[in-house]
This record gives structure tokens, C-alpha cells and sequence, in this order.
RNA sequence: GCGCCUGUAGCUCAGUCGGAUAGAGCAUCGGCCUUCUAAGCCGAUGGUCGGAGGUUCGAAUCCUCUCAGGCGCGCCA
């Protein structure tokens, strides 16, 4: 990460400003209040803190940079006035080098200012690490990140690529981390769509198309085979045949879906190279073949599954959960994506050892995965379960994202013309740089651009695809994160240019002299926070929110605050370069975790 | 019919398991390039937090009801 010696030394907090606060918040409450009180208020401290809530930062500046307020609802406990609890809590805690005299305000908060010169030491230090002093978790967890999973014999369309970028930003931050994390690729490759797919290519295949256009042709074999056995129940019944030959190792059929598979992972590849994401594993769901039958026994004489209706058949009978069943097995014998979802814990639990298992899916599979989940609480596997369901993509006019002729859009598409769109501004902007660099610049720019879109929205809600929008360079965008890096680097070589000056952090203390300088600086130390909690919710755009906050103070900064100006002493300039790497390195590495393009230059 | 999710400024969205005067961006209006990329910066305007009750020192946040929209509901994935 570090390109110019930096070094790993983990600062004195960890990275982590706001743990290293809350803790010292944490001893002083039990510190004042704990004492022969009630057990309950020992327990509200410990749920607080927990929670997060012993400290927050301040909602207005003049309240200083962290604010208390676990105090009052205490004051409730301790049958007391909250002020003068407030005044024992200001007492007992220890400021000692972090922050001045802490301050109550109001009914009872507590006002925490942050000791500048303290601050200072520990950027200037964090400067010098290779990870920005954010250490890696202390307690790290073996996590599964099931994510993108496009079917065989489908083309990757919009419809893939929320799941496909939030998972990858997920499984690259928890790396960060310090996670042991297996990004897999759970891709559709089994299933009743077989036996048609089968079917059709036996009753007539275009060879040609097929080499030319191999998913192109897999689709319209199955669109056919689909409205074919729709219409007629000897060709669904030949369907299944197909299905089962397959299913009992019939070498052709074999043969036939293993070159399915084929094309379409090289068909799903070229988008994921566009796309950079890559996993760390493709079990698709025909590598749970085997366990499935074992497994539906297994369930049956343990008395968590039972037959109904000639189906074998889950029944939750819990708040919360759909009323209808989950079944494992069809009243015809075959195994279902629910059966399939089962082994893969199994699997995952067993052989991988996964502590945590994260799935980015839809949400309106929902109810399948809290089904899921419960299932496996009956069952007795014990693990951290998280359904990170996301929206629909929708178009500006705010109905689903369609062609102008209602298709699909394709994701190949997607990018090209996320390319071509941008591709005028970067002409205009670098007229002198080759056509191959331009274009380079342009697909880097684009794909962030649609990238960043889909990670910087709370996913629960749908979200609205808007080209305007997402391509600005004003406003929560990729390009304008992109371009506050650029500002970065430019800063650095025209140092080098003009002053003949090569710039590398040393570990001095910084000189924060500007409000511009100190708002910078206080959100820099609040990297490591701002992870961890990204970490904690799985959700992307609390780590956006953070970069373009830090863009936007970096900026002002920009704007306000010369550094390779002749007027500038030498300190200064020392510690606005400084300042420029943290932000640099911050917003390389934020970036990187949500896995949108870098640029020297845009 | 049952269940889940969403409703915050003209538009797109934040709001960290109740906390101080609800925050950004876009759009609109007004400023800023003889120093590091103006794809930028600064300022201003703009909100009964869908509605009504309730819980309490205190509610966008919790509870109840209600309105509006989206999604899901036995052998597809």
C-alpha cells in the first residue's frame, strides 16, 4: 500500500480514536457511579457501551469534538440530578493526554474537546504507517461473503450488479480488517432450468451462434425451451427427463452442462475483469450435489423436517416468519435451492469453519433467508447469520431500469456507456494525452462512477440510477472522490516539479494551525472508527459518507490553505504535505476497500 | 387476506439500537482562477421528519392506530 517506505507501527490508539475514548468514558462512569449502586447501572454501562453509545461525535462544533450523554438516562437509575452526577463523572475521567478539561453542558452532557497538540503527534505518527495506524481487529472472524452468484446460461445484466459490488466492498473491507474471508461465488449452475436448457439444444442448436455468441444462444434456447414446455405438458415431461438424466450422470447431458457452465463463467469473467472484482472461491450450487440426500435424512430422523403433502417439509412456527413451510425436498423427490442453501452452511461450517456468513441477496428473498436462518438455529449450527438484502435498481423516472424497448440492461452495456459518457469530459480536460490513456482514464472514471452509485445508498431502499447524477464531479460521486485523490498526487509531483522537494511523512507532529487544518486532521483520526463500523453493519455507505466528508474538508483545505506557495515557511508546508498524504493514503485505501478505481490523473 | 420494507428541504439521500437549534449534495441565487487541476471552493435561500395519538426531563428515532408506495406469500431461484 505504502509506496515510499512507510513502515507498520501501530499507532497509540489503534487507529481507533473513538474506542480509545469510549473506553476511558466507560471506566469513569463505573468509576463514579458503579459503587455499591444498583447492578442495573453497571449493566446500562455495559449496554451502552456495547452499543456504541457512550460517546458520539458532537452534532455542533461549538460542543466541542465528542459529546457524552449516557449520563442522563443513568441520572434515571441513580434516582439523581443529572448535573451533579455529570460533575462526579468530570472528576474521575482521565483526560490525561487525549483531550483538554472536559466540559458539562445543558441538563448533563459532557463535552469532550480532543487535545490538539495530542492529535497532532498521533497524525503525524499514523502518516509513517503503512495502514494508517488503524490495526486490525483484535478478535478477527473466519466470514463467508456469498455475493454476485449470476446463474449458467444467463447473461450478467443490472440485476447482478448491486449484489456483485456490495459483496466485493464487503469482503474487501472485512480483509482489511484483519478477517479471514472467503468472498464465493454461489453461482446458479444446477436446477430445473437444466432439463429445458437440455432439451432445447437437443432439438435444435445453432452452432455458429454459438460460437460467436454463447450465452447469446444459451438464452435463446432457453427463452424457447421455456415457452415450449409452457405450452405443452408432453415437452415439460420431456423437460424433466432431461433434468433427471442429468441428474443420475448421463454422460452426454453431463458433457452438455459442463460446457454451459463453461461459457458462461468466460462470458461472467470478461464483466468481472471490467468490474475488478474477483472471489476467492466459484462453488456454484451443483458442489453440493452430494450432501444434499444424507442431509434431507439426516434432518428427517433428527424430527426437524417432516413429510406433508408427499413433500418433506421445515414448519417454523415463530413471529416474524412466513406461516408456509420450508421444503427440502419436492413431493417428486427432487431437492430444492432451500436444500442446496442448507448443505452450503453445512459445507461452510464444517469445512470452513465459518464464524460468520454473510448474504448479498435481493431483498426480497427475505423471507427464504430468515427461513434459512431459523432452520439452522433448529438444526443446532450456531453461527453469526447476516442477509444483506438490497433494493431494486431503479431509472430516474424511478420504475425498474429498462432498456428504451423494456429488456434487460446489460452490464457490459452498462459500462460502455458509463465509458462513452465520460469519455468527452477527460478529452476536454487532458486534450494532450493519447487516445489509449484517455480511454483508460474514462473506463476507470465510468465504472467508479456506476460503482460508487449503487454503494453510497443506504441499501435497504431501492435505489434511482441516474446518469447526471452519478457522473458529476459535484455532489457524493465516484468521479469526485476520484478527483480529490488526483488533487493529492498533482500536489506531490508539482513539489517535486517546482521545488525539486520528494516528500515523505517522517513522524513529526503536525502543525494545525487553520480551522480548515483542524477540521481535516479530527476526520482523519476517524478512519479507523468509520471501519470498524462499516464492518459491524456491513453497510457501504457509511464508509462513502466518510470519504466524501474527507474530500469535501480536503477541498477547503485545497482552496484555502497554499502549500507550494514562496510565502509558506518551511514547517508548514512540511505539515500540509503531511496533512496531503493522510488524505491521500485515506482515501487510496477507502477506496480500495469499496474497490472503486484509482487515477494518477483525471 | 397475512407478512416484510420504505415515507425526512423542489429533487436525490444521511441521521451511528431517544439527546442540545434535524444534516449533506443537487437545483436556484450571489461571490471566488497572476501560486499546487475551477471535474473545484465560499456564502444565501429552503423542512408541520406522511398523519394522529401515546410513552418521558427529551421522539425523525420507541409503542398503538392510520394514510401512501414497494416487495413477498408450498413444492422456481
Amino acid at each position: 500500500m505504502a509506496s515510499d517506505g512507510t513502515k507498520t507501527t501501530e499507532g497509540a490508539i489503534g487507529g481507533r480514536l473513538g474506542e480509545a475514548l469510549s473506553e476511558r468514558v466507560r471506566v469513569a462512569m463505573l468509576d463514579a457511579f458503579a459503587q455499591g449502586a444498583a447492578p442495573e447501572v453497571e449493566a446500562a454501562v455495559h449496554a451502552a457501551n456495547a452499543g456504541g453509545q457512550l460517546i458520539k461525535p458532537t452534532s455542533d462544533a461549538r460542543f466541542g469534538d465528542y459529546q457524552v450523554n449516557a449520563i442522563l438516562p443513568l441520572a434515571k437509575l441513580l434516582k439523581g440530578n443529572p448535573r451533579a452526577l455529570a460533575q462526579r463523572f468530570v472528576e474521575v475521567f482521565d483526560s490525561r493526554g487525549m483531550c483538554l478539561a472536559p466540559e458539562i453542558a445543558g441538563p448533563g452532557f459532557v463535552n469532550l474537546r480532543l487535545d490538539p497538540s495530542w492529535l497532532a503527534a498521533e497524525l503525524g505518527r499514523a502518516a509513517t504507517d503503512a495502514r494508517l495506524g488503524v490495526a486490525p481487529v483484535a478478535q478477527p472472524q473466519r466470514v463467508i461473503v456469498d455475493f454476485s452468484s449470476p446463474n449458467v446460461a444467463k447473461r450478467m445484466h443490472v440485476g447482478h450488479l448491486r449484489s456483485t459490488v456490495i459483496g466485493d466492498a464487503l469482503v474487501r473491507t472485512l480483509k482489511f480488517l484483519g478477517h479471514a474471508v472467503v468472498g464465493d461465488n454461489h453461482i446458479g449452475d444446477w436446477g430445473t432450468q437444466f432439463g429445458i436448457l437440455l432439451w432445447a439444444w437437443k432439438r435444435g442448436h445453432d452452432e455458429a451462434a454459438l460460437n460467436a455468441d454463447p450465452i447469446g444462444e444459451l438464452e435463446r434456447l432457453y427463452k424457447e425451451g421455456t415457452a415450449a414446455m409452457k405450452a405443452d405438458v408432453e415437452i415439460a415431461n420431456a423437460c424433466r427427463a432431461e433434468l433427471a438424466k442429468l441428474q443420475a450422470g448421463d454422460a452426454e447431458n453431463k458433457a452438455l452442462w459442463e460446457r454451459f457452465v463453461a461459457v458462461s463463467r468466460a462470458e461472467a469473467e470478461r464483466v468481472y475483469a471490467r468490474l475488478e472484482v474477483t472471489f476467492d472461491s466459484w462453488h456454484g450450487e451443483s458442489f453440493y450435489n452430494d450432501r444434499l440426500p444424507g442431509l434431507v435424512e439426516e434432518l428427517r430422523a433428527k424430527g426437524v423436517a417432516t413429510e406433508s403433502e408427499g413433500a418433506i417439509c421445515i414448519f417454523l412456527d415463530e413471529p416474524g416468519l412466513p406461516t408456509t413451510p420450508f421444503i427440502i425436498r419436492k413431493s417428486d423427490g427432487a431437492f430444492l435451492y432451500a436444500t442446496t442453501d442448507l448443505a452450503t452452511v453445512e459445507y461452510r461450517r464444517e469445512t470452513l469453519h465459518a464464524e460468520r456468513l454473510v448474504y448479498v441477496v435481493d431483498v426480497r428473498q427475505s423471507d427464504h433467508f430468515r427461513q434459512l436462518f431459523a432452520t439452522c438455529k433448529k438444526i443446532g449450527w450456531d453461527a453469526d447469520f447476516v442477509h444483506v438484502g438490497f433494493g431494486m435498481m431503479l431509472g430516474a423516472d424511478g420504475r425498474p431500469f429498462k432498456t428504451r424497448d423494456g429488456g434487460v440492461v446489460r452490464l457490459d452495456q452498462l459500462l460502455d456507456e458509463a465509458e462513452e459518457r465520460i469519455l468527452p469530459v477527460v478529452r476536454e480536460k487532458w486534450p494532450e494525452a493519447t487516445e489509449a490513456a484517455q480511454r483508460l482514464i474514462a473506463s476507470k472514471v465510468g465504472a467508479g462512477a456506476v460503482k460508487y452509485a449503487d454503494l453510497a445508498q443506504n441499501l435497504a431502499t431501492d435505489y434511482k440510477f441516474d446518469w447526471d447524477k452519478l457522473l458529476a464531479a459535484d455532489g457524493n460521486t465516484g468521479p469526485y472522490l476520484q478527483y480529490a485523490l488526483v488533487r493529492c498526487l498533482s500536489i506531490f509531483r508539482e513539489a517535486e516539479n517546482r521545488l525539486g522537494l520528494v516528500f515523505a511523512p517522517d513522524g513529526t507532529a503536525l502543525l494545525l494551525g487553520t480551522d480548515e487544518e483542524k477540521a481535516l486532521a479530527l476526520e482523519l483520526a476517524r478512519f479507523g472508527d468509520t471501519l470498524d463500523r462499516m464492518g459491524a453493519q456491513l453497510l457501504p455507505h457509511i464508509l462513502c459518507e466518510y470519504l466524501f466528508a474527507l474530500a469535501r474538508l480536503f477541498s477547503a483545505f485545497y482552496a484555502k490553505c497554499p502549500i507550494l506557495a514562496s510565502n509558506i515557511d518551511a514547517a508548514t508546508r512540511h505539515s500540509r504535505l503531511t496533512l496531503t498524504h493522510l488524505v491521500w493514503r485515506t482515501l487510496e485505501t477507502g477506496l480500495s476497500c469499496l474497490n472503486i478505481p484509482r487515477v494518477t490523473r483525471m
